[in-house]
RNA sequence: GGAGAGGUUCCAGAGUGGCCAAAUGGGGCAGACUGUAAAUCUGUUGGCUUAUGCCUUCGAUGGUUCGAAUCCAUCCCUCUCCA
């Protein structure tokens, strides 16, 4: 095991907050073999960048040789999340569990050493939980207790909806801790008060109270909101890697930092060089972004997706740019042997009715062989294949005969 | 249980009988500029083989009316205060 100050070292990258540090401290140098708690919610498969902020840290920790524990909120799924909008969620079954689990895992060994690592449910204590033992567990907790959570806190005053069972959350999240006897928690900000739910419960129970462990939120592509799925900012680790390439190319200047530092395993002192060049005007930001994307794609896909990703990106968008139109095929596979370019736009996907891509033809976005199209009612026939298209900057393809 | 406020298009938020497919802002999309960055500017933003046309939309269902997001009834949901 590496030295208390090495592994510090490591642990405090691109973390914000250490609750508290003397006890991480304390626990780092015991030199025993620690029990790093990560939950995740077994809702949506689909992970993204987000997401890997926390794997990676943890990853990071089984690299140190410390025990993993990845808990999966069968139990805290029904509960709802209590940040979101939407209380209640609808219970998922036994089967979408599975499933969504099994979806889970295939991408977040991606980072994680499935070796070493151990997954439980939290199903398996909940379950079989009595009435009576619950009301000992919420009776531990005041309202006043409650609303130090912001945000319940902000819904509170605001006067929205706000119901008991999403403060059962925090609650069971904090037991999760208690019985796995959790060393340290890593989670993102928006965890911190479930975090310290699970350190007074540790500490009513007898425990030693577990380190958290916070790791920023990751701003989307948009510079603006953290990244999500329903806000459509997000790279997905099954992306495509020209894909996952362009989104990374999209994001804003000010980002690019913050991604070396959560995204990837570029050392700090390489980052700070990469800053100090680009603000001294010695290179433009944009190849210091193709070197980011470059290693971000190149974590998910490999030196091969992240040498593709580039070219693509670079023969797409580069000095002497031509759109890779062979880069999506299509078929003919409409019932008709002619088409209107509305139909082709919302075949492709580029459009979502009609009327959208009327607006976007007469607006001047669309191109067939290059050659501008503003006549929305223009006909392609199959015999016209083999054709290119583009709309906007983003669609584009080849229509050929296979 | 009682009293009051409220539920509008992707979001916020106007609209209180016809001029409303519904102001304004945000977001989205398209265009210009560019480094597929930021900022800025322009256009557009329910659907329909584009139409001084039709259809669907203003919590739900019924009703009044020539005509309803707007009025009435019932119901559902949210919030506030009181108990």
């Amino acid at each position: 095991m590496k030295s208390f100050e090495e592994q510090l070292g490591v642990i405090q990258r691109g973390v914000v907050d250490i609750v508290t540090k003397e006890d991480l401290a304390a626990k780092l140098k015991s030199g025993r073999q620690l029990v790093i708690k990560l939950g995740i919610d077994p809702t949506a498969a689909d992970i993204h960048l987000g997401h890997t902020v926390t794997l990676n840290k943890l990853r990071q920790f089984q690299d140190l040789g410390h025990r993993v524990v990845l808990i999966i909120g069968d139990y805290t799924a029904m509960v709802g999340d209590p940040s979101g909008k939407t209380s209640g969620r609808q219970p998922l079954t036994r089967e979408d569990i599975v499933k969504n689990v099994a979806d889970y895992k295939a991408q977040v060994f991606k980072i994680l050493n499935p070796d070493t690592i151990e997954i439980v449910y939290n199903g398996t204590w909940f379950e079989k939980l009595t009435f009576a033992e619950t009301l000992k567990l919420v009776s531990k907790f005041t309202l006043a207790q409650m609303l130090e959570h912001e945000t319940f806190d902000r819904r509170f005053k605001e006067g929205r909806p706000l119901s008991l069972q999403e403060m059962m959350y925090p609650v069971m999240q904090g037991y999760d801790s208690v019985m796995i006897k959790a060393d340290i928690e890593i989670g993102g900000t928006d965890q911190r008060f479930n975090v310290i739910a699970g350190r007074f419960l540790q500490r009513e129970s007898g425990m030693e109270p577990q380190a958290g462990l916070f790791t920023p939120i990751l701003i989307g592509l948009d510079g603006k909101n953290k990244m999500s799925k329903s806000l459509g900012n997000y790279i997905a680790l099954n992306d495509k890697p020209e894909d996952m390439f362009g989104k990374v190319m999209s994001i804003p200047d000010g980002l690019m930092r913050n991604y070396y530092e959560l995204l990837t395993d570029v050392e700090m002192g390489a980052i700070d060089s990469f800053e100090r060049s680009m603000n001294e005007g010695k290179t433009n930001p944009r190849d210091i972004k193709i070197n980011l994307a470059y290693e971000i794609v190149k974590k998910y896909t490999g030196e091969a997706g992240a040498k593709y990703g580039r070219e693509y990106f670079e023969k797409s968008f580069g000095a002497n740019k031509e759109v890779p139109y062979e880069a999506h095929l299509y078929e003919w596979t409409f019932g008709n042997t002619e088409i209107s370019v509305g139909e082709l736009l919302k075949h492709v996907g580029a459009a979502a009715s009609n009327s959208d891509a009327r607006r976007m033809v007469e607006q001047g976005g669309f191109y067939i062989n290059e050659m501008k199209i503003s006549d929305f009612k223009k006909i392609m026939r199959k015999g016209d294949m083999p054709f290119t298209f583009r709309a906007g900057k983003k669609n584009f393809g080849t229509f050929r005969q296979q």
